[in-house]
DNA sequence: ACCATGCCTTGATCCGAATCAAGAAAAAGA
DNA sequence: TCTTTTTCTTGATTCGGATCAAGGCATGGT
């Protein structure tokens, strides 16, 4: 795999027409980021946005009482830190690998002028639309202040809707990501295992739905 | 006033050449809703965006349970319902007229049109950037769940920053807003008016800052 | 292999918002 | 004006997550 393939099967550039994508490409970097190394902070001038291409990236808010809150785990395939191109040019958040990870930089310069092209520049704001929508839903999601329902939706939102669930985290990073503290997420799923509703392997836990 | 003050007052137009604004000007239309009146529908399909004139529109969704939550109140020279411009064209929550209110209606079709122009089309993605950035600000704040500083950035986020604030809402409608049942909230204000940080007027509430 | 660090679990307690209930006050309707 | 409805307040109780604490378990580093 290159860089066009890596670009070629992101969703945030499906609408883009090959010769985008392979314009796209040729301006690209990869970087690779060991565990717990920090990409970049909130409030920091952005000059990139950041293509995900193995590994993990957790983007967070620093809250002025020193807690974090986890926005959101970005997964393989995933663009992020989109926001710099338009407005102000600062990142929001801040963005730190959890695993070793490898990513295509994508420079702010060069998409802007791509974002010069009509083609490439409807295509874009679709794809910013898209993510706009998922933010109005998280909001829905936490304002559903059961961490039953939000662990089930975290999910549903990283690997779909299935009964095995590949869960690669940490129980501790899942638990910041859904907003509850790890004492609270371990009786969490201690009470779904005794009422029967799901299974908690090595790798992988399992949810039994019920039939309704 | 007539239908080209309000788009010129408006933020959400603030970048839009003169020339643009007359454009938009001439494809509104005047809209007027009483009180409790129903603008449009969650996944209903889209056919217009609206800036309020005067009045209070309330966005919300319904959840399965048959509970409402507040996703926020729009006030007079605020713009919202533009997410249908692009991607789906359903609106992804339901709006309804908290006090009778005056709109000005913008037909999608010809927004569509104007979108051709580069220089509107620039402005426009600016401020649904803007918008965007908004909504990441929302979940950091759901996220911090304590309701007494919700109720502030609710009071700052409609108000500005300022000792005095001319509530125009019913509480039940404030408590709503910020996620809240209305004895808490009522409890909520008791607590701030026995602690000397907030007295509330029967049409204000003036907050007392700690000097910090 | 060892030690150290961070992760995970389990227990006890606390605290604050939701809930249930009922009455007072204010607003809307006749 | 009087009635009805809605809003607002206050009380008692419940429930669930946070917090504090401590022990067991993995993981990585040397």
């Amino acid at each position: 795999m290159n860089t066009i393939d890596f670009i070629s099967a992101a969703p945030f550039f499906n609408g883009l027409s090959p010769e985008n994508k392979q314009a796209l490409a040729s301006l690209s970097r990869i970087k690779r980021v060991q565990k717990k190394q920090i990409l970049f902070i909130e409030q920091e001038k952005g000059h990139a946005l950041f293509l995900l291409i193995s590994g993990n990236i957790r983007l967070f808010k620093s809250l002025p009482d020193g807690k974090e809150i986890v926005i959101r785990i970005i997964e393989p395939g995933e663009v992020f830190g989109e926001v710099i191109l338009f407005e102000e040019d600062v990142y929001p958040v801040s963005a730190m690998a959890i695993k070793d990870s490898t990513l295509l930089l994508l420079p702010k310069r060069e998409i802007d002028t791509l974002l010069e092209k009509a083609s490439f520049r409807k295509d874009f704001i679709r794809m910013l639309m898209r993510k706009m929508r998922y933010l109005a839903e998280q909001i829905r999601e936490w304002s559903s202040n059961d961490p039953e329902s939000r662990f089930i939706r975290f999910l549903e939102s990283h690997y779909g809707l299935r009964s095995d669930y590949p869960v690669a985290f940490s129980k501790k990073e899942v638990a910041a990501s859904i907003g509850i503290l790890p004492e609270t997420f371990s009786r969490l799923l201690l009470r779904l295992k005794k009422s029967g509703r799901a299974e908690w392997g090595p790798t992988s836990i399992r949810i039994h739905r019920l039939p309704n």
